[in-house]
DNA sequence: CTTTAAAGTGCATTATATGGCTCTTTTAAA
DNA sequence: TTTAAAAGAGCCATATAATGCACTTTAAAG
């Protein structure tokens, strides 16, 4: 999952959820600006911020060992 | 998947491939010093750097929606 | 059109991640 | 033990993420 793609998971989940980028920023207890940055694909968050998003929505990250042509 | 099993994949992986800090840091591009930090779990690393890391490691960050004991 | 809510941006400040250098600690082999 | 490689930590400078506030733009409804 590259990064505008794990962007847009997030936004769409929020999006799935009906709730509005103040309302998920302040329970997920990150500066919305931060938020808007992010979702703008402007940012390049921490992984705690990540987390906090994540964790409100729901969703988990997951580090999976990668598919190569031969594996598949 | 949480910050502590995060960097126990990192570590594993990277073991697993019989590279040491000094190389993987190398060949990611990031610095030994931020993966020395992580890697001893002082760190909270950005999106990038862990998106360097992985990719290095051929490991994938994947967004999945977290299951809920309803939906076990 | 006009209105309104949501999303996005500019600017400034603070907090902290990155990264290099050096030194210490740990680990594993001889 | 001693030694060497790897990992971890202190110090410090630089870059940039996080954040708030105010303003602009976009989108949707009327």
């Amino acid at each position: 999952m590259h990064f505008k793609e794990l962007i847009k998971a997030i936004k769409e989940r929020r999006e799935m959820m009906q709730v509005n980028q103040e309302t998920l920023a302040e329970l997920a207890g990150v500066g919305l600006r931060t938020l808007k940055q992010f979702e703008s694909g402007k940012g390049n968050p921490t992984l705690l911020t990540l987390q906090k998003l994540s964790d409100v929505l729901g969703l988990e990250l997951q580090l999976q060992v990668k598919k190569t042509k031969s594996s598949k």
